[in-house]
DNA sequence: AGCACGCCGACT
DNA sequence: GTCGGCGTGCTC
């Protein structure tokens, strides 16, 4: 560590900085200071740096080293950004222990972590050089547009002459005419984030005299009345609140701008511009007083002992059993010893209210960060934290990278959603994970909680790495809803079942539907019908890229493939052999809404699922009309599991829980517990015992009979001691592959070189097919591997460094040409 | 990530 | 013969 801190300096040393730019590039790159900079770098500040021929990029400083590089001559850096570090030495580290669990470069974490506006942009401008005197008139056709353009237009981007000339490649052209020296390309770096300004008004000090007040007035209502008034109504309004905006001035006043701009002239109002910060500002929170119940004052103190020798507990709080007034308790505990508070939500948008609820309890001391943010506030919530300003920030999955002093505390609430993981760009973290790790920095504490813990979070308390404790009883005396499972079979042989509803299932809507209350109808599965069948070959139709059976839709009359989104018409006769008897075999909510409405005419029917929520706000459409109550029967894929708080539903059916049993993938039981006791948990609301309606054909299972019980730990349990009775470990890691190439072949190559690679160094630890199994292929490159992990088993950093050795080979063997491998290590 | 350079097929 | 497509390699 180098000290800068001492005035005494030897101020002529060369220091040089790595710094990590917000790129996907493999290393750090390192960059002289210049001089006059020596005093001012410190590690987390931002720079601007070039890169590359002409970009310019913010990077943020990684190390300070006095070492020159060896076989290069560093640039120098342009400007350093920041007064102070913008970003913790804490979070630098936590940048680079994701980057090296979730195998992606220092650079895209950054890029994640770093709201853009804190990210500059570099534009590249062009203007004319007017010292320019030589001849015009040797240009050729496209140098002479340009300098047209700029005779009328002083300024032009690159992208200006793009569009100019209607082609890509403008460079070498510019190159010439900056050669020629008739333009001048200049690289800009603007600061994008802009503060929000105000100006605000005061009255000259010279007339809080009240001989020299009353002489301004009796000059300016005969001079200018306009102005008299204004300044009337800056003496109300003065009496009303401490600063008065120009804004509210006009507005208040009835004078116009000019008016008040000549009061500023005349020096009798005197202006000042102000900072104001864009976020919601709240008076001081308002204390609601709430007593625990004894429950949950039980599950507090327990979570409490725990916390005294585990730093992460889990909390399994049944639906409604008042997990959030817990967790407020524990936040205060947090904020009277000084620390700040992460609270996780999965997603933001489906728990407002939560946000307003906590908002009453702790005012202007909670921030809220997530990415329908835009950036400006985003950067004011990032500047708050780093201040401290912020004791609570309430946040989705990016809230990890905020800027934390001192985190006492992380809430992840709804552990087990998988809105946590991010999949898309690197880095693909779970932000559960990831709170684990950041709170261990901090020598922090994290609680996990849940209605349907998620296998591993409950393996790791189960194996005491975790502490445990429970709420097992709803908050407010509601009771638990009646669970009823109806065998679909038994209703078939008895000729009771209509359709797709049982006689039972029917009785309990038709009595809601008296009572005036709302049901909910739950089918995994969207579309009309998931299967075309031909009655005579048994052709069906499958997707071209996925080859999965199509599923047919009505509302557009095709064919739908469900991973990659492609579409086909639906054929009339079979593609195969020609035959009419095509058949749809299956059913999904689309066919669930139609037979409903043709048993139930009168009433009145919605569904929600993925293709009627795709646009902006068709969901939150749907989740105003249910709370209105314009909605009787809402029929929906598992989004109905969540965000339905409000809603007053006392029946919810479950059309076909085998759909549910039967997931093809290895964490089955636990997708099917956590599907069906979310959607059970919605039953019954506001003192009113709800209902739930299981329709089924193995009414035996034991999923559900561990959802009638209410108690997932037997089932986890046994799930465990069996898959250990057949020598199966309890966890798999999953290598998602992210292979890029047009060319699914040579993609698929690629993938079955890397498992026969993978297998020579872990044998049959390996599991899938020969080839890696191909779970998803979506624009043709994702590809998954399974791998099967045990504790005693392979190490993370062993498989790791052999899928970088693939890697490596593809690159130097050329195996195929062009292809990016980038392994995501799922880490359970 | 961008960007330049180089190679190859399709056009004025 | 050039334009523009894509593959490949490099950036402190």
């Amino acid at each position: 560590m180098l000290e800068f801190a001492d005035a005494n300096y030897q101020s002529r040393k060369t220091y040089f900085v790595e710094v990590i730019l917000p790129l996907a590039i493999a290393k750090n790159y390192t960059y002289r200071v210049p001089f006059e900079m020596n005093n001012a770098i410190r590690v987390g500040k931002r720079v601007v740096v070039q890169f590359g021929k002409s970009r310019m990029y913010t990077a943020i400083i990684d190390k300070i080293t006095e070492q020159p590089p060896e076989k290069y001559e560093a640039k120098y850096i342009l400007d350093i950004l920041d007064d102070r570090p913008i970003v913790t030495e804490t979070q630098i580290s936590f940048w680079k222990w994701m980057a090296e669990y979730y195998m992606c470069n220092d650079g895209e974490v950054m890029n994640a972590a770093l709201p853009s506006a804190l990210k500059l942009a570099s534009e590249t401008k062009i203007t004319l050089n007017r010292e320019f005197l030589g001849d015009k008139t040797e240009l050729n056709d496209r140098e002479f547009m340009i300098v047209e353009a700029l005779d009328l237009q002083p300024e032009l981007t690159i992208s200006d002459i793009t569009k100019l000339l209607g082609q890509k490649t403008v460079m070498p052209i510019l190159k010439l005419l900056f050669e020629k020296n008739i333009i001048n390309i200049s690289e800009e770096v603007d600061e994008r984030y802009k503060p929000r300004m105000r100006t605000f008004l005061t009255l000259n000090p010279v007339y809080h005299d009240q001989e020299q007040l009353r002489e301004l007035f009796g000059i300016l209502e005969k001079r200018a009345p306009k102005q008299a008034d204004a300044v009337l109504a800056y003496i109300k309004l003065s009496r009303q609140q401490k600063a008065i905006s120009k804004t509210e001035l006009i507005e208040e006043s009835g004078a116009g701008a000019s008016s008040i701009n000549s009061l500023i002239e005349k020096e009798i109002l005197i202006a000042q511009e102000k900072n104001v910060s864009r976020l919601h500002m709240e008076d001081e929170g308002i204390f609601d007083v709430f007593d625990l119940s004894p429950h949950q004052q039980e599950a507090l103190t327990n979570v409490k002992q725990q916390f005294e020798q585990k730093d992460v507990v889990l909390l399994h709080g049944i639906t409604s059993s008042g997990k959030t007034q817990v967790y407020i308790r524990l936040i205060e505990d947090a904020i009277a010893a000084g620390r700040q508070v992460l609270y996780l939500l999965p997603e933001i948008a489906l728990t407002t209210h939560i946000i307003e609820r906590l908002r009453q309890y702790f005012g202007a001391n909670i921030g809220v960060y997530h990415s329908r943010f835009n950036d400006n506030e985003r950067v004011e919530v990032w500047q708050k934290v780093l201040s401290n300003d912020y004791k609570v920030i309430l946040g989705a999955r990016s809230a990890v990278f905020l800027p934390f002093q001192d985190l006492g505390l992380i809430i992840v609430d709804e552990e087990h959603e998988v809105s946590y993981k991010q999949f898309d760009p690197a880095p693909r973290y779970n932000a559960r994970d990831a709170a684990i790790f950041l709170a261990n920095m901090h020598g922090g504490k994290v609680l996990l909680g849940s209605a349907t813990p998620s296998f591993e979070s409950y393996f790791n308390a189960r194996t005491h790495k975790y502490g445990l404790a429970e709420l097992t009883e709803r908050f407010g005396g509601t009771e638990l809803p009646v669970i009823e499972v109806v065998s679909i079979a038994e209703e078939t042989k008895k000729k009771t079942i209509q359709s797709h509803f049982t006689s039972a299932l029917m009785l309990d809507i038709n009595q809601a539907l008296d009572n005036k209350e709302q049901v909910i109808l739950f089918q995994n599965r969207r579309g009309y019908a998931p299967v075309l069948l031909c009655k005579v070959c048994a052709y069906t139709p499958k997707c071209i890229n996925c080859d999965v059976s199509l599923t047919y839709h009505k509302h557009s009359g095709k064919l739908h493939c469900h991973y990659c989104g492609y579409k086909e018409d639906t054929p009339s006769v079979c593609p195969a052999c020609g035959s009419t008897h095509l058949e749809y075999k299956g059913f999904g909510t689309e066919k669930i809404e139609d037979e409903l409405a043709m048993l139930l005419p009168d009433a009145r029917i919605a569904r929600m699922d993925l293709d009627t929520t795709r646009s902006r706000n068709s969901l939150q459409n749907i989740l105003n009309d249910l709370e209105e109550k314009k909605i009787d029967i809402l029929v929906g894929t598992q989004m109905v599991a969540k965000g339905l708080d409000f809603a007053d539903v006392t029946v919810i059916g479950i059309i076909n829980a085998d759909s549910m049993l039967k997931f093809p993938d290895y964490r089955a039981n636990e997708r099917s517990y956590q599907m069906l006791a979310q959607v059970s948990g919605r039953a019954g609301r506001r003192g009113k015992q709800g209902k739930v309606v299981i329709q089924t054909y193995d009414v035996k299972h034991r999923v559900i009979k561990q959802v009638i019980e209410n108690d997932y730990r037997d089932l986890y349990f046994t799930e465990m001691e069996e898959r250990k009775s057949f020598n199966y470990p309890p966890f798999y890691r999953v290598i998602n592959l992210d292979i890029k190439h047009k060319d699914p072949e040579v993609l698929y190559n690629q993938a079955a070189y890397l498992a026969t690679e993978l297998r020579k160094n872990f044998g049959d630890r390996v599991i899938g097919p020969e080839t890696p199994l191909i779970s998803r292929i979506r624009n043709y490159y994702i590809k998954s591997i399974l791998l099967k992990f045990e504790k005693d088993g392979v190490s993370v950093n062993k498989v790791k460094a052999t899928i970088r050795d693939v890697i490596t080979q593809f690159q130097t063997t050329k195996l195929s040409k062009g292809s990016i491998v980038q392994p995501d290590v799922d880490p359970y």
